[in-house]
DNA sequence: CAGTATCCATTTCGATACTG
DNA sequence: CAGTATCGAAATGGATACTG
């Protein structure tokens, strides 16, 4: 938050954006998160204490708004704030674009699945409630196992075992599976390469790639 | 430079673009400087250590080129960098819409005439050799008188008397020029107010304001 | 749920001076 | 011209635990 002793509008811009995690918050309240411990999911890397101090300096900065709604504080994006909205598309244009390499540390089944849940496009799955199961072969318990259950226009997204009957099951490995989401790799050619595997009805089999979609940056790429 | 820990491009995008400067380097590359000492100038309180590095960073990114033309050497975007202009547009542009507050400690008058002189519109003046004074009355000396004289093609702005007889003479305070630039105050205004007097000939007075014009970034928010 | 509090290792950066 | 070298102050931020 120091000046860079410029009047420039860029300069003057980074000296409130260019902070560590800055930009990822506003991301998140881009998406539609709004409490606390919701936007924390969409950062789990940064301690409390930091996004707290964030949500402060955004919020002087007439960036975002803070509220108190009965007892649950939300937070939400000003004129100045939504603005801002073109400037991160445009950035995860430039990363999907120019940064492919992945590396271990990036990658994270619960940030994936968490990100999967907030645009599974509902109208794509049939009316009867629905269960896909995700395996992710290659991670250790506690983030291999995945629940998606569509039952009406309510979606769940789980990693214990909610007792239902599996409609289909979709087998891959994390690095696959983010890669896809991001869309790095389309849906087919993972399937035909058996990067991707699913088991179940030849219905199921043909639709779980529509069922799960890919990230809006993938699509804004797609149709930019 | 430490990862986030997300695969999500905006987070890998600023792995690399959030670090202090960073984007200010990739600006002086957008105008045109290809120096070491040329983007010392655009960011004068960036220690050349620092610059250096941000520098390094970026090849090694594959965003900046290196080379050594004879003996002097010479850095570009490659196309990644050019892909990161419409970035920094955009975050310009925000800047100039949601931060008006410019404080003592932004405004600098050597930055300010550097800047200007980078895209002084050379058409707009007389055939024969014109010299525009620029007094900043509230400016210490070292920084207070500018002259900025067109001859032909070329363009010279210096802070020292090149004792040219003086076509026009541009008088008002640091601040008032800056947001003319910024395009923060329009020039008529600027003109009506008295915050702003010429002196000379009509005809000058008349053309000052189209000699010097606004910033690239001023010019974007009044044609988009 | 929505944060605070604490603590310290690490990094970062600015200042200044120097070099082939 | 195009950087390096060095240094120390300051801040950053990660980890962890705690609270009304």
């Amino acid at each position: 938050m120091s000046s860079y002793g410029q009047f420039c509008p860029v300069a003057k811009a980074m000296e409130v954006l260019d902070e560590r995690w800055t930009l990822l918050v506003i991301r998140e309240l881009m998406l539609g998160s709004t409490h606390f411990n919701e936007l924390r999911r969409g950062v789990p890397k940064m301690s409390p204490a930091l996004l707290s101090k964030r949500l402060r300096t955004l919020e002087r900065a007439g960036i975002i708004t803070r509220s108190e709604q009965g007892n649950r504080v939300v937070y939400g994006v000003t004129a100045s704030g939504r603005e801002l909205f073109p400037v991160v598309e445009a950035l995860g244009l430039w990363g999907l674009r120019w940064i492919h390499q992945l590396g271990e540390e990036d990658l994270d089944p619960h940030l994936l699945l968490w990100d999967m849940r907030r645009t599974i496009p509902v109208d794509e799955w049939p009316r009867a409630r629905t269960t896909l199961a995700i395996d992710l072969a290659d991670v250790e318990p506690g983030g291999r196992h995945w629940w998606v259950v569509v039952s009406g226009s309510e979606v769940d997204v789980c990693d214990v075992d909610p007792g239902h009957e599996v409609t289909a099951t979709l087998r891959t490995e994390l690095l696959t599976l983010t890669q896809i989401w991001r869309g790095d790799l389309p849906w087919p050619a993972a399937l035909r390469t058996g990067a991707v595997e699913i088991s179940g009805p030849d219905m199921a089999r043909r639709n779980v790639p529509r069922w799960l979609g890919t990230s809006g940056l993938a699509r804004s790429l797609g149709t930019g």
